[in-house]
DNA sequence: GATACGAGTGAAATCGGTTACAATCTCACC
DNA sequence: GGTGAGATTGTAACCGATTTCACTCGTATC
């Protein structure tokens, strides 16, 4: 079952079979006909490396994640997934696991399937293996890149006014002593919301007390244990900020065991705004970034710079948005009633 | 830089390259080093378009999900790409979006790139699919399908036995009145989890209590209405079991908006072990499946079956465990205050 | 020293499509 | 009836690898 075998039944020449898949306008409507059945009768699937191979085109997009059980990427690459479909693409989805060496053989798969365009959506990525792509003329795009380069299309992430967003929603609620969980600094994404936090601080006239911030590691774990050390303190902000949502609900698990109440005794905001917020008890409230409008985006990029080199390069840029659910309230004046005892019982 | 500028550069033939590629024995060390070096020189990366075409080997095996945002498959994925790595294969992942329709693209995705294996990890599967698949003698692994199939592996996952401990772990807690939250009956394994939950019932000499049982949809929210249904009953059970995780992760949802705890009002039960229960609140306990072994032994059936069709149509039997976690405790003797309007004062 | 053998290498066919170019056919128009 | 344009279709080169088969060259064997 392959072409020739078709064109044979249909009485026709390989190259019109080829049009005829292929959509061309110049086939008859009565021999398309006649090739259709004969594809159907054969159940002819045309081999799609052959395809490839001869076209030069493989109608195959790269998505590069870190690790598809980080609740950030499924949704992305199910929203990838879905536009490329629309426009009748492929997508190959390849996970580094967070490990440089993966990285390569991700990169190198691209080059070896020729990715008509790849989006990487990872932190940790090479410089040479940026080139190799690069120098190859294949359309990139990046996730929130911190350095723009030449050719490179990326999208950019407002840190800054989601971060805003959430510090003014919270004094507008009456808090100043505000905390933060942060990422592991090794991590882009981390050092930025962390930056955009400070400045956020700053802009607001709002004092950073280098007590109430601690360092997660982007997941419940981490997020928790950063929670604990901070309720150890002396000190104790009325409202926390999070690098991201794992943090904020490994957090809240940690307010849970301790007895304590959120919002009452403490606002907690988080950021992504993954899937399983929605559920979580009580609903985060967090600044969200849409997986779908990356995604969109990302493919549209490099889509577009598949056939216009004009396109190549161009800056996005992502708005978050704040998204209040029931982990945010007013800020309460200290209350002499704060045993756990009392409370794990009313619940 | 494709292989005849390669062989240009060693001065050798495509022949000796490609033999080099292929780790091919009747290479001289030092030819293969010359090729090597070449190779490195100019970044060459081999097409695989074109070596799939022209061994007729694709090296590819798909891999067929429902929804990769639905927690039970991220990590089914990422094993299964683990596995496959190791044997330096590659996987294409396809989602299916519980649509018939989209499952017939995954299917003919997987023709068309001439897959050397496929694993369908969906319920949803017509008929006339599968014969496509199989009459071109392409291997095939299901995970779960009630109806084993000539030539065609299956991996079938225990629950009775699963079920069963579940059951035995309640009734040890003193547990007799004992729900179940269903899935949608129109999905296999949801159908097969409630036989298991019937069937284990029986063998323990419980009674099954209609008005006990409820049906969800498997996710978070279909848990969550069927738990406000069976607690706005008359009668009520000391401990439920449910379908899957998500179904009890709602449920306990529900359960703590209700002012009702985990586990002295109620025992609940998941199914999966998803990752996410490890770090709910109260920690989940279930019936763990798996899923770094069921894409362990998936993956393996098809490479086996790629070369000896003798190893087709093998059947797999996946082992379920009971973990148990903070959500299952002694049945407790009903107390009297138990009015919902308090307990949400208390909230 | 002739013969056979096996290891290493190369030439060329092949995989299954796409596509540039050539060929044919149709039909309007003079 | 002849001509030319435009629409269809066919022929064959090509994409970049793999692989069969043939060839060359030591080397062991007698």
């Amino acid at each position: 079952m392959n072409i020739k075998e078709v064109a044979r039944l249909a009485k026709v020449s390989t190259a019109t079979v080829s049009r005829t898949i292929n959509g061309s306008d110049k086939v008859t409507a009565e021999t398309a006909e006649r090739v259709r059945r004969a594809i159907e009768a054969l159940k002819y699937y045309p081999n799609t490396n052959a395809r490839a191979l001869g076209s030069g085109r493989s109608s195959l997009y790269g998505l590069i994640i870190s690790d598809i059980t980080n609740p950030f990427f499924p949704e992305l690459v199910k929203s990838f997934e879905d536009v490329a479909v629309q426009f009748g693409q492929e997508v190959l989805v390849a996970n580094t696991n967070y490990d440089p060496h993966r990285m390569e053989v991700c990169v190198s798969r691209m080059l070896q399937r020729k990715a008509d365009g790849v989006a990487i959506m990872t932190s940790e990525m090479e410089e040479h293996l940026i080139d190799e792509l690069s120098s190859r003329r294949i359309p990139l795009v990046f996730l929130d890149t911190g350095t723009p380069q030449e050719g490179i299309s990326n999208i950019a992430i407002d840190y800054a006014s989601g971060i805003d967003a959430a510090v003014v929603h919270l004094t507008s609620l009456g808090h100043t002593s505000i905390g933060f969980i942060r990422g592991p600094m090794a991590l882009t994404s981390a050092r930025i919301r962390y930056r955009a936090f400070i400045d956020s601080m700053k802009r607001k006239g709002l004092t950073i007390d280098d007590r109430l911030i601690e360092e997660g590691n982007h997941r419940m774990d981490g997020g928790h244990e950063a929670m604990m050390r901070l309720l150890d303190k002396s000190v104790r902000p009325t409202a926390v900020l999070t690098s991201n949502d794992m943090t904020a609900i490994g957090a809240l698990g940690a307010m849970f065991e301790r007895g304590l109440k959120v919002p009452d005794d403490m606002s907690i905001i988080g950021f992504d705004d993954i899937e399983l917020n929605t559920f979580a008890k009580p609903g985060l409230t967090t600044v969200r970034v849409s997986r779908k409008e990356i995604a969109k985006v990302a493919f549209h990029a490099l889509y577009e710079a598949r056939d216009n080199p004009a396109a190549r390069g161009a800056e996005f840029t992502i708005q978050p948005t704040l998204v209040e659910r029931k982990t945010t309230g007013p800020a309460l004046p200290k209350r002499a009633s704060r045993q756990p005892a009392k409370r794990l019982v009313a619940r």
